[in-house]
DNA sequence: GTGAAAGCGCTAACAG
DNA sequence: CTGTTAGCGCTTTCAC
């Protein structure tokens, strides 16, 4: 491993007029610049990051804590915050969460705080007020995905917009008996996503004079499993069927999907069905969903930090556009059967 | 953020006294370490990674390089990796190869360079020559987990052995035309898992005599949307259909069921499906399988790199276990329809 | 434009 | 057992 001496030497130049022109601080000629260069790339020199970090304090890596990664929200923002680190020259060090216990609090306790990282992205996490204190006296940039971070500046689609955009699909094509399979809101710690979802749901039918059923709402874990289970208890009983069910996540659409068939009922002849998230099965299912992007939203993450770092580059532009959803429309949604 | 000096002043001690209590390496008197011990909780004291690694050359941190994140087996193997590195005080710095071409030079040509990481796990990769030799070049400990890398201790299961207990398992039902979907031949550049399970699945029919026909079997590419495309060639005419499908995925073997029930065939009733994995979903669909376990593939990686890494430990002597595998049968087996 | 020199915060001999 | 000291490899004043 060559140091920045080495190259020096080879250069004929100091370790400090290597170190401005390796780094573009600085002044220097540019017979000199390319001198290093050339003694650079003949040795195969990379800076060691260890004695840079020491040097500046900056470390050219953020941390990025995540509660789950075997789901395809997290994995997938962190697939666009990975790849928008890179292309920053940055690194990405992990903390995923879902260990708990003990592991969780020395990831508070001792990890974020060995000066590793210049910035931490929490992806849809929600902290305890001692983990929350703890975080913000890293006295770092911190941005949030989708999670409700008090006191961070957090980055998530509008759900009630989201939600109100689906069930409007639904009532367009005619529905007026819709279902909405949400989230459990206890288990949910201030966790406002569900509840936004659902308000969303509530209030496209408000604005069609539609009075939300009780009845029409049943709570599940957001995975197919529960959403199949909630599917049917909701379409089980054909008295009160509903023609059209929203499915606050993708999973629990198919979920909902698979019930349907297994009780004998087409989608969507007989029930149309919405999803929200465009998760990597639904193309396959053919569920009609509003696409959210979640590698956009690690992306943008990304920028946030950048520019907090970085004040002077000049930033992409599109710090400010709100994240963007879209319907779309597959085959799991038509108007309702004929006489309802 | 307090310094070893600040602790060292606060207990009344030199800076290499605290160095050794906070580290545990030399020997300092039960008295010293008690001060030392509250002066650094009372000032909050975090070594700085940095500086440690800088002055050790160790630097606590292990690079894991995956081709992609949002698949399950990567996603689990590297939980597994990262719960065991957090639990031995390393952290994890993440390189994701999805985003392919410039990108995925950079990392093997400056990131992985960096001196940032004391050992490198590679999941499932297949690399070129060129970075093959960059990653040995760096002349780190590295394993690899489930992938074909030429000159690196890997840990994978025995795919041939997990081929062919899961055939077995059909042929003790009773099966005796048996269709496989494996991958891809030619897509998968020395990548020997397709193969090795295909041989698996082909000496366990030889074994009872039945030799195997091309026409039972079909390529794809190990995801549900795949695996449903080949299941509806195989299961399409009646005339030369299998009484049972293994399927080399999970994934495939749900895209497999999903498939039968579209033909109006039923699982396992008219057709019997196994797969290999013991994917999130499969419990769900009562997929038969052999189940892998990637946490524990993640975990025991980690385990060997700190052997090497602290050769001194005493590791937990699970390291020369060979991989597990076991056969979970669902309701998608059972034996064939009567008369066949 | 360039070089000398002083650290960044920690660890590891080396003495005592 | 403990303190002194010399770096680890780089960046950054401050002179020239």
């Amino acid at each position: 491993m060559p140091s920045i001496q080495d190259v020096a030497d080879l250069a004929g130049l100091s370790t400090a007029t290597v170190s401005r022109a390796l780094s573009g601080n600085g002044l220097v000629s540019v017979a000199a610049r390319e001198r290093v260069a050339s003694a650079a790339t003949e040795l195969g020199y990379v800076v060691s990051s260890n004695a840079s970090s020491l040097a500046t304090g900056r470390t050219k890596n953020v941390g990025v804590v995540v509660p789950f990664l075997s789901r395809w929200f997290f994995s997938t923002v962190l697939e666009g915050a990975e790849s928008a680190l890179l292309s920053n020259g940055y690194d990405l060090t992990l903390y995923n969460l879902s260990g708990g216990g003990e592991e969780r609090r020395s990831v508070f306790e001792h990890f974020l705080l060995r000066k590793r990282v210049d910035a931490v992205i929490a992806i849809s996490l929600e902290l305890t007020p001692v983990e929350l204190t703890r975080l913000l006296k890293l006295d770092k940039p911190i941005v949030g995905v989708g999670g409700p971070l008090t006191g961070v500046r957090t980055l998530s689609i509008d759900d009630v917009a989201v939600a109100r955009l689906a069930t409007e699909h639904l009532l367009a094509l005619g529905h007026r008996t819709i279902a909405h399979i949400g989230g459990n809101q206890d288990s949910e710690r201030d966790f406002h996503l569900p509840t936004n979802r659902r308000v969303g749901f509530e209030a496209a039918l408000e604005a069609v004079g539609i009075f939300p059923d009780p009845a029409m709402f049943q709570p599940a874990d957001f995975t197919i499993q529960g959403g199949y289970t909630a599917a049917k208890q909701i379409l089980g009983s054909p008295r009160m069927r509903p023609t059209a069910v929203f499915a606050a996540s993708d999973e629990m659409g198919i979920g909902t999907m698979l019930a349907a068939r297994d009780l004998g009922l087409r989608v969507p002849e007989d029930v149309s069905v919405i999803g929200v998230d465009d998760h990597q099965l639904s193309e396959f299912f053919g569920l009609s969903t509003v696409a959210q992007f979640p590698a956009l939203q690690g992306q943008k993450a990304v920028e946030i930090l950048m520019e907090q770092l970085h004040p002077s580059r000049r930033t992409h532009g599109t710090l400010n556009t709100s994240l963007p959803y879209e319907l779309i429309v597959r085959s799991s949604t038509t108007k309702p059967p004929a006489g309802r």
